[in-house]
RNA sequence: AGGCGCGUAGCUCAGUGGGAGAGCGCUUCCUUGACACGGAAGAGGUCAGGGGUUCGAUACCCCUCGUGCCUACCA
């Protein structure tokens, strides 16, 4: 398309360009580079996702540090990739399949998790094409797949040196527990919502029991889940509770089951929460654990894996839905007349954070890492500061997480992921000790069948049993396994097929997957190589920086640094930037269920990749959650425009630009050049510095500040009336300023928006090669006497137009116009600059001077040292200049009585700092002056009116 | 309940111990040879409220109100 296009057209440079950068190689570094070293991994996103404002932000900051690196001289990576993430991607793969009728188990292991690779072939590109379209110049060459055979290798390595160290273990305990996706859920799986639910009061019958009588003694209890009841092993009330205290060590009938449990004492009820006794179920509820370990009280799990009540609730509930079962025990409470109250209740609940099914704590055994020796590690590196979070609010949370941290639960029981590499011996149990086959029957709890490779956990077989399939049908699919603490396992590098204990051939792989965040935890060291020594890993470990949204501080940045730590004995990455969450305008999430996404990718189709973007930077302040709107980034697609123009102006004078460097000018170079030369110089060092600061906000803001009103609105300006009218020598400096200026300009605004300052940089510059390939402007010179003098043109030029503003005299008027300098500086400037000031004010006659005298008709305005007046003879409308007059003679009045005020109180001239008071009076001198001015034009007008 | 933020122009947001800024919107004027996705000139704020520190507070401290998030708990 080219400059001659009336505007820029994204949709048709974009593609090209990105197109032209890979094929280039422009985003994969030089191996032997002896140049410094920068490099990124991105947050890999779910390979079932697609792009979101919050990646897209992500991304963006990346590009721009990415892309900036580059320029300024650095060998830099930005390695790509995506995480298979187990769970999500299962459930993905799951409703697929059940459109046909088929569900996992009926598929088997093998079959179903071919299907989910086949899923990822076709589906699973394209979150990564749309990072194309923002223009991410990430290194596709080394993209990686958390599931890919190197991270996989990577993984086995970390389990099993964690194994031998003896920092995993496993064990039976509480966990939270998704009753749809039938796996085990980490705290941090789990998202607790506020609902409505019902407070119960029950009543628990104490014994002896006195049959029919009036007598009967109660404890009335208070729970929001009367199902559990059923598990009840105790009830607990707080010792010094004089309601209760006498209880203490008694007994009452758990009603529905005519189990005799105890009241215990614990320090731990509150006594002012619901009836202040509390029901104890040790199998179910995490705090009801830890009493019941405490009391050493037993155990009675009374709900399945699927969610359905076991045989422990007995016959009466057995195989209901936990909910269904809540309403039938209400309802029998209430005919034993045992329910006595009922209530509305607001609770918290926790959830799947992937079906947002309500989890069900359960006890079960699972894979445990020991966390603390890694945490204590991993927040030294951040105290010593060897890792910066950046902005540093965060070190707080960071800290107060890890030292609340428990151990982390590994294990899942879903297929999509690493399986995890530990074997069991049912012969041996890995002690050598060959037991008999009908032991063995007895320690892996169901029956076990060897006719097939797909093993399901225990969960899996209650599961599918619930839907009607029997037990014959099950086994023959599937082998089931539950297998006891007490078998010791076998983890090694590579696959076995034999006990190294008893050489028994029967061994059985654990059939659980690991954490989807284990591997994403490897991440930073795995995608580069490791555990090989390669290349990569030398030149690019540790990273430079991590960009990261804070929703995954926890679930990934923590546990990169500790896996680091522990296994390349250095930290992951220097930097950690913390970029703020995209929300809505009313500062919600964006989620689908509230309806209020932004889809970045018709942001893009609508404003260019560009604007979306520069948008995006501009909003990245730190600390600060993001409320996009979309009018910012039309916005900034105004400034597109506005730059593309400008450039198309720029380049109808292509024939005057000459190789002579601008710096080589000396005299020729007139004000405006001196000033927009020292501009791009303050600017791009402020850009740099930005950058440096992760300031992007301001970065953005600084080059949107210089482009638009220092380049376009005042230097293009002041050079139109020599370009269209001028002698050729003098376009020859101006067009070489230009062109320099606009040069610089496309360099620092590359990293923000990559397409169309490559667009212009190629239809501008006769260079064929890549505006990537160039340096990013650092070090310019600056011309500081420009910066001043220029302030005299400035005032000059608006307050003329200031008077013609106000007091609306048409455009194309040719006025006169006298200014009254004071100074010599500032007549020498002005006197320099005669035409260029009376071409941008329309004037036909400038004065200017230090003994201007101010006719009588004129209309005045003070800038700074300036006194302008213009003299309007018949134009002068009398009253509105009066009333005009009248009102800045109020505001500076005001001033003054404030300055005043300050310059008279001995407090502060006594502790204020000298160039502070020294400022006040200069205020006030010239505010004196400018009331006086105003005053005497009053005088005038009034004579006039007179 | 504890912790961390936030409250600045109509809207979305920057910002600083020395009488506040941007973008969009609004008002008036202008289709002048890069650009109406434009130009020029304006209006608009008790910087949530109250107290304190200070010569001086929108900024620092405390309290209150409003609002958002995180962590834990909610029997």
């Amino acid at each position: 398309m080219g400059l001659l296009e009336k505007s820029f057209k994204p949709e048709v440079v974009e593609d090209k360009w990105y197109s032209r950068w890979e094929k280039n190689g422009f985003f994969t570094p030089d191996p032997d580079s002896d140049k410094p070293p920068f490099s990124i991994v991105i947050p890999p996103p779910n390979v079932t996702g697609s792009l979101h404002m919050g990646h897209a932000l992500n991304a963006t900051i990346q590009d721009i540090l990415t892309r900036w690196k580059k320029m300024s001289g650095f060998n830099v990576l930005w390695l790509p990739g995506t995480d298979h993430a187990g769970i999500a991607t299962q459930n993905v793969v799951e409703k697929e399949i059940s459109k046909e009728g088929l569900d996992r188990y009926k598929m088997g292991r093998k079959a179903f998790i071919e299907m989910v690779w086949k899923w990822k072939a076709e589906y699973g590109g394209r979150i990564i094409h749309q990072l194309k379209k923002l223009g991410c110049a990430c290194d596709w060459s080394r993209e990686r797949f958390t599931l890919d055979e190197g991270l996989s290798m990577a993984v086995r390595e970390v389990f099993v040196r964690l194994f031998e160290e003896e920092l995993l273990y496993r064990d039976d305990r509480l966990i939270n527990w998704c009753p749809r996706c039938h796996t085990a859920l980490s705290d941090l799986e789990v998202e607790y919502d506020e609902i409505e639910g019902r407070l119960y009061s029950i009543r628990y019958p104490l014994l002896p029991i006195v049959k029919g009588t009036e007598e009967q003694e109660y404890i009335t209890i208070a729970t929001t889940r009367p199902e559990t009841m059923l598990g009840d092993t105790a009830v607990a009330v707080h010792p010094e509770d004089n309601r209760y205290s006498h209880l203490i060590g008694k007994y009452v009938e758990l009603p529905l089951t005519g189990r005799k449990i105890k009241i215990v004492a614990e320090p731990t009820v509150d006594p002012s929460f619901g009836t202040g006794a509390l029901k104890v179920t040790p199998a179910h509820d995490f705090n009801d654990e830890a009493i019941g370990r405490l009391h050493n009280l037993p155990v009675v799990s009374v709900i399945t894996e699927d969610g359905q009540m076991s045989e422990n609730a007995g016959e009466r509930y057995k195989g209901l839905d936990r909910y269904e079962c809540r309403k039938k025990v209400v309802a029998d409470l209430k005919e034993l007349g045992l329910l006595t109250d009922q209530r509305k209740h607001l609770h918290a609940v926790g959830h799947c954070y992937r079906c947002k099914t309500i989890i069900e704590p359960l006890l079960n055994i699972q894979w445990y890492v020991r966390i603390e020796s890694l945490a204590s590690e991993a927040v030294r590196l951040v105290k010593d500061g060897k890792i910066r979070l950046i902005p540093e609010i965060w070190d707080n949370n960071y800290y107060a997480w890890m030292k609340d941290i428990r151990d982390w639960c590994i294990s899942r029981q879903i297929w999509w992921g690493h399986q995890i590499p530990a074997w069991y011996c049912p012969e041996c149990r890995n002690n050598g000790d060959k037991l008999q086959g009908d032991i063995i029957e007895h320690i892996f709890h169901k029956p076990v069948t060897l006719n097939d490779n797909n093993i399901i956990s225990g969960g899996t077989y209650s599961y599918l049993r619930s839907t009607g399939m029997s037990h014959d049908e099950i086994i023959k699919h599937s082998k089931i396994i539950s297998i006891p603490k007490e078998v010791k396992p076998i983890s090694q590098r590579h696959d076995i097929n034999e006990c190294p204990a008893c050489q028994s051939r029967n061994i059985i792989r654990d059939p659980d997957v690991l954490d989807t965040w284990f591997s994403s935890a490897l991440w930073p060291f795995s995608t580069l190589g490791w555990p090989e020594n390669t290349k990569d890993l030398k030149t690019f470990y540790p990273t430079s920086v991590l960009v990261t949204g804070f929703d995954i501080l926890f679930f990934w940045v923590a546990r990169m640094i500790m896996m680091g730590g522990k296994f390349m004995n250095d930290v992951p990455f220097r930097d950690v930037y913390i970029h703020a969450l995209v929300r809505d305008s009313g500062g919600h999430k964006m989620s689908k269920s509230r309806g209020n996404v932004i889809d970045p990718l018709v942001m893009i189709d609508k404003y260019g990749a560009d604007a979306f973007r520069f948008a995006l930077a501009a909003f990245a302040a730190q600390g600060r959650d993001v409320r996009f709107s979309e009018k910012r980034v039309e916005g900034y697609r105004h400034f597109i425009n506005k730059l593309w123009n400008a450039s198309k102006f720029i380049l109808n004078y292509k024939e005057f630009r000459t190789d002579k460097p601008v710096y080589e000018y000396k005299d020729e170079l007139d004000l405006p050049s001196r000033w927009i030369l020292n501009g791009i110089a303050l600017t791009a060092q402020e850009t740099n510095r930005e950058l440096g600061e992760y300031h992007f906000n301001d970065a953005a803001g600084s080059l949107y500040q210089f482009v638009w009103h220092e380049f376009c609105d005042w230097y293009i300006e002041i050079t139109k009336p020599v370009l269209y009218k001028g002698k050729d020598e003098d376009k020859e400096v101006i067009v070489n300023c230009l062109f320099f200026v606009l040069q610089k300009i496309l360099l620092l605004l590359h990293p923000f928006m990559p397409f169309v300052t490559e667009e212009i940089w190629n239809s501008v510059f006769d260079d064929s090669s890549s505006i990537m390939a160039s340096s990013y402007p650092a070090g310019l010179q600056f011309y500081p006497d420009a910066e001043v003098k220029m302030n005299y043109f400035i005032d000059a030029v608006s307050g003329i137009r200031h008077i013609r503003g106000e007091l609306n005299i048409n455009p194309s008027l040719e006025i006169k116009a006298d200014i009254r300098t004071l100074s010599n500086e500032a007549e020498a400037v002005l006197q320099d600059n005669l035409s260029a000031i009376m071409k941008l004010t329309k004037c036909s006659d400038l004065n200017i001077g230090e003994n201007i005298i101010r006719s009588k008709d004129s209309a005045v305005t003070i800038k700074n040292s300036l006194e302008i007046y213009v003299p309007l003879g018949g134009l002068l409308d009398v009253k509105s200049e009066m009333a005009r007059l009248k009102k800045e003679r109020e505001k500076i009045e005001g001033e003054i009585a404030f300055v005043n005020k300050k310059l008279t109180n001995e407090d502060f001239l006594k502790n204020a700092p000298d160039n502070i008071v020294e400022k006040e009076r200069e205020k006030f001198d010239i505010l004196i002056q400018k009331s006086q001015k105003i005053s005497e034009s009053i005088g005038i007008l009034k004579t006039i009116k007179g």
